[in-house]
Order: structure tokens, then C-alpha cells, then sequence
DNA sequence: CGGGAGATGATTTACGTACCTCAAAGATCG
DNA sequence: CGATCTTTGAGGTACGTAAATCATCTCCCG
């Protein structure tokens, strides 16, 4: 319990040969030092190999970070837990300097999450953290937003040609090649059918697209039909998949890469077939979970809407503080979910 | 950004009507408050909601928080593993007030444990994370270092009937059980034989037992046979592996619930079956990591070493520095990977 | 009623960084 | 060469808690 070989400010400012102001300046970005002196600084930082001191930093700030999470509301199960997930870390990260106010929205409306980052004033948020829609409305309202020194992380969703400081979110078509494996094995042939939210969000297109590569080139015996689309709703999943299931009756397999697991089920059990045919989904919500539970769902992909949060609240503490608290990021891991290993 | 109505230690004295000097006293649990006083605190904190601020009260105390992570040493995958995961997570926490040393002793030595337990000093460790060996002499040694003020914590594998203070690790019944789910969906009937290292390890026989209850209710068509055991060990594990399948030609699936990875999957290779029999393995290490890319594992299930280790340092940081520091421990995620879901 | 122990108060220092002010030194330019 | 601007130094306060010291107060006991 020593007090080890701490390197702090001081010592710092010593081998570099400047004054404690300097080497603050420096190591908060401040203007009015020459490029030269930045430069012994740093030399001095590696030199010494100095880390600043997160306790002894979050402390001396007179401000919390504010982190804005902005969340679709609706019946979305995925955005609701999502949701819950980001109140209950706020209660836990309170107390570390760090501030999450959850913002929710209308669903997908651009416009919605446009008029959101828009009022979001860096005096009260350093960071947010948004479910990206790819439209240029949105684009335009993250622009403005960094432009007023606002961090933006993007969550579940990415929007990959902008300037947005960090993605928090699963390889979602590694997820679909993880479905395809599964689905392979649990149905040796026949025919597959795969339901959807909607095939312009990105990661339902992505995961089907993972799905497919694997299914075509290691399980040639299966027969994929569809992808329906039910925009993510109970009534339009229901209704789809009942179509789905009615138009290939021999079905042995369903894959739904989208939010209405509740709609699908039902559908399924209306036709009598929520045991016999295998099933994977998305996401640790009810119905996923009392699928599970009965029998009704044989797996569930899930990434993890808890440590999603928390990876938002690392990334935002990092990018406020400064990139020498960086964590290496490392992707979101794709978790499956059998009865038996539920948490 | 505003600083919000934070209630501090000055706010709790004045709301109790006691001095700064007594609240640090309740606050620490130092000696010489009375019964009613103490009381009086209580009520206060409750009152005003008053919370630690970690990030003070890490930088106020003058030592970091010491902790001794002690782990086998050898050639058991998992172990190295799980030392490296101790390394890095080490590094990583480091300049947050905790400093990790890891210990490395003889592997299956209850003296060398006891040993390393009675080497360590409160004043140089708070907090010991042992992987639990269930015999007295372990027993023993672990009383005296809670006895000298050192907490203890034990790691993957428990130690029920003792005072430690904590245990991290995976529910190895529901483990087995997740095993038995994906072998009947992977392999519907025939035999499946049941590899270990060694059944007087608690972790082995619970796994073991999980995966008979699931496979007798469930999948009646799987006839399990062995286990054989292999000590953890290449050689052992190897020629046990062999001479089973040797015994049953017709295998369908293998489950090793143990360490010796390579020796089985050596086995399986010699005997041509390496991709012909489903195999579930545990651990995310070399072995299985490289027979996953090549389809001679089907699934491992992982406890997550990193995810262990963090746990002990959140564990570790929550019984130094007083339970109101404590974020709910919940219990280990079991993780499934796939080829396609290796992080 | 005085002694002593226990309980409590008052006050101070320290932790390492952030951030502010003011002064001084140096550079630049007309 | 003086005026102005930039760069740097010096020093301080603040953050909220830990921990220590010393003084004071209370109360029980002999």
C-alpha cells in the first residue's frame, strides 16, 4: 500500500524545465504555448511516462461531464431496455463525475433527433450519444453539433461518413454469420424463412447480409426465404410472418434480425409451430426471454444493452478528458443466449 | 455541467448536528462514537441521500488499494489466460487508486497456496483473490489472513464454508446445462462422451452434473459416456480422449469440461474425427480459439478471464473502501462463442 | 468531588489536478 | 527604441474526503 512512483504534474514540470502553468497549458490544450515548449513537454510525459491522475483530475473539475443519450421512444422492447439500461448506469456513474441525462425522441424521425442534437447547448452536454438514422438531416444536426464542441458518439447505429468522435455498437454482420451457424446446426436443411424490421436500417441489413454469406457457403442445404419486413411493430411482424409461414409450410427454421419478436411469436403459435421450428432472435426482452424460457426460441443474439451504456459513458469520459485516459475501444461482443446461460 | 446539489460531508454534519471529525468517524467505522451518535449520522445520510464521492475519497487516502491476485502456474491454458487478463486489467487500473500484484505458485498445491496466503502482509495488501483449493490446510490459511485483516476473495473456484469475503466466477451447473442445450440441438441422438480433468474439482463436477441433468430430461436419445479424467494435463488428456473413442466408434459428440484442450482435440485429430463429432469445449484459449477457425470445436463456453479480474478489482474496491461504494454484484455472464462470434 | 476514560469538536494538512490571476520576460513591428 | 502582443512563470484557490492532532466536554467510579 506504499505510495508507488507516481509521477504527477510536478515532477513533470520539473524535467521539462517549465512551470506548472506551462504543463497545464499543455495538457489541457490551452492556447499561448510554443510549439517548441509543447514539444518538451511531451518528451518530458513520455520520458517519465506520466499519466494523469483520473481520481485527482475528475475531482479538481468544478463540472460533471454531461453525457446526452438520445433513445427513440416507443414500443420498441430493444430501445426501451436500452433505456432502462442508460437510467440505471446513470444512477451508478453519478458519483464519478459523470452525468447522464437520457433524452427520448419520436422513432424514426430524422427530424425528431435533428431538433434534438439542435438544442443540446455544450454548456450543459459535452457528449451525446445517439441511434444514428443515415439521412442527410441528421448528418447536417451532428455537423453542428461538434461544430459547437459537442462530442458525438453514435450507438447501436453508426453513421459512418461523418465526423462523429466514436461508434458504441456489435458487428452486426458478424452477428448474422453467428445466426447462420447456429441456424445450420440446429436445422440441417429446408427451408429458413428470415423477418426483418426494415431493410434500410442499417444493421438489419447487415445482419441479413451475414446470414446469408454464411448460409449459402456452409449450409447449401438450407433454403432462406423472405426477408418480410415489419417495421419493427407487433401487427405489420404478425401479420408478414403469418404470410411468411402460410406461403412455405414446411418452414424449419425462422431468423429475425429486427424488434418484433412478439408479433413473430404469436404468428408462430397461431400456426401451431412455435416448438417445432427453430427460432433466433434479437435481443434479451420479454417475449425473447419467455420464449426462451418455454422453449418457443432456441437462441437469442444479444449485444448487450448494459454494456453498451457503460462503453458510452467510457468513451464520453475519454473524449472529454483527453485521449491519454483512453481504454483501448474494443468492439461490443455479439452475446448468445441459450435457456440455460440467461443472466 | 453545473455542479448539482452534491451533499457533502459538511452537509451531513451540519444535518446531524455532529462535527466534520465524527462523520469520518461513522464514515470509516473508527472507534469511539456512541451508539446513539452514530445513529443520528445514520439517519442523516439516508435523509440527504449522501453518497461517498469515490473520486475524493480515493485521492484523500495516501496508499492505493493493494491487491493480490494469486494463480497457478503451469501449463493450463486457462490459467495463463487468466494471469495475462490480470496483467493487463493491472495496467489498466492502475492510476485509479488500485494496484494489482499477481502471484504465480505451484499449480494443485494447497501448501504452496497456504503458503502464499500466510507471505502476505496487511500492510502491503488489503485484498487476496485465491482460486480455491476445498481442503484444511487452504481452509486454515485463509482464516488467518482474514484474521490479520486481509479480505478474500476467491476466484473461478469457491470456497463455500469459509469467511471469505467474496467469490467471482460462473455458475458451473448452468454452464453444463448450456453445454447439454447446444450438444442435443448439435448431435439429436447417439453417444457423447464427457471429458475432465479431474471430478474432486468442484467446477468439473458441477459442470458435469449440469449437463447430465439437461441430457437426461431433454434429450433421452444422447447416451453419455465417461467421464474420463486428464488431469488438465496434455498427455493424460490426449490418451484418455483416445482410448474413448477407441471404446465407442460410433461418438456423435465429445464435452470436455476441463483444461486439456489440445489433448483432446490431438485425440480426435489422430482418430480422424475432428470434424465429424460435435465438440463443446470451455475456455477461449489457443487451442480451442484456432479449432473453432477450423471447425474442429463447434462452441466454448467462456467465463471471460478479463471480465473475472474485473470483477475482483470492483470486489476488492468495494470491501476496502466500505460497502456504499458497492455497485450490485451480479453474477458472471456464461459467454458462448461461436466461429463467427470470437471477439 | 476529583480522576480518568470515552466521546466529541475544532482545526489542519494532504491528495493531484484544474483553473484563475497577475507579473515578468521575450518577441515583433513600426 | 518604445509599444504591443505572445509566451512563460509564480502563486493561489478549489474540489471532497482521509487522517491526524489537540482541546474540550460528559459521565461514571471510587
Amino acid at each position: 500500500m506504499q505510495i508507488p512512483g507516481r509521477v504527477t504534474v510536478r515532477d513533470l514540470a520539473q524535467a521539462a524545465g517549465v512551470s506548472l502553468a506551462t504543463v497545464d497549458r499543455v495538457l489541457n490544450g490551452r492556447p499561448g504555448v510554443r510549439p517548441a515548449t509543447i514539444a518538451k513537454v511531451e518528451a518530458a510525459i513520455a520520458r517519465l511516462g506520466f499519466r494523469r491522475d483520473l481520481t485527482a483530475s475528475m475531482l479538481a473539475r468544478a463540472r460533471d461531464i454531461g453525457l446526452a443519450v438520445i433513445i427513440p421512444e416507443g414500443s420498441n422492447q430493444f430501445m426501451n431496455r436500452l433505456a432502462e439500461a442508460a437510467q440505471a448506469v446513470g444512477q451508478q456513474v453519478r458519483g464519478e463525475r459523470l452525468r447522464l441525462d437520457l433524452l427520448r425522441i419520436r422513432a424514426l424521425d430524422p427530424g425528431a433527433l435533428a431538433g434534438a442534437l439542435d438544442g443540446l447547448s455544450p454548456d450543459i452536454h459535452d457528449c451525446a450519444a445517439i441511434i444514428a438514422i443515415d439521412m442527410a438531416e441528421v448528418h447536417a444536426a451532428v455537423e453542428r453539433a461538434i461544430g459547437r464542441g459537442i462530442r458525438i458518439i453514435t450507438l447501436v447505429s453508426d453513421l459512418p461518413h461523418s465526423a462523429r468522435h466514436g461508434f458504441v455498437g456489435i458487428d452486426n454482420v458478424a452477428a448474422g454469420r453467428t445466426a447462420a451457424s447456429l441456424m445450420g446446426r440446429f436445422c440441417r436443411m429446408g427451408k429458413v424463412g428470415l423477418v426483418a424490421g426494415s431493410l434500410d436500417l442499417r444493421d438489419h441489413a447487415e445482419r441479413i447480409a451475414g446470414f446469408r454469406a454464411v448460409a449459402d457457403a456452409e449450409y447449401p442445404r438450407l433454403e432462406i426465404v423472405g426477408p418480410v419486413e415489419g417495421q419493427d411493430a407487433f401487427t405489420a411482424t404478425y401479420e408478414k410472418t403469418l404470410a411468411l409461414l402460410r406461403t412455405h409450410p414446411g418452414l424449419m427454421g425462422v431468423y429475425n434480425v429486427g424488434a418484433g419478436n412478439a408479433g413473430m411469436l404469436t404468428a408462430l403459435a397461431e400456426m401451431g409451430m412455435n416448438h417445432t421450428v427453430a427460432v433466433i432472435a434479437h435481443e434479451l426482452t420479454g417475449p425473447t426471454r419467455a420464449g426462451l424460457a418455454s422453449g418457443a426460441v432456441d437462441a437469442v443474439i444479444d449485444q448487450g444493452p448494459e454494456a453498451e451504456i457503460r462503453a458510452v459513458c467510457a468513451m464520453a469520459r475519454r473524449l472529454v478528458l483527453g485521449a491519454d485516459a483512453a481504454p483501448p475501444e474494443r468492439p461490443l461482443e455479439i452475446r448468445i443466449f441459450l435457456r440455460d446461460n440467461l443472466p
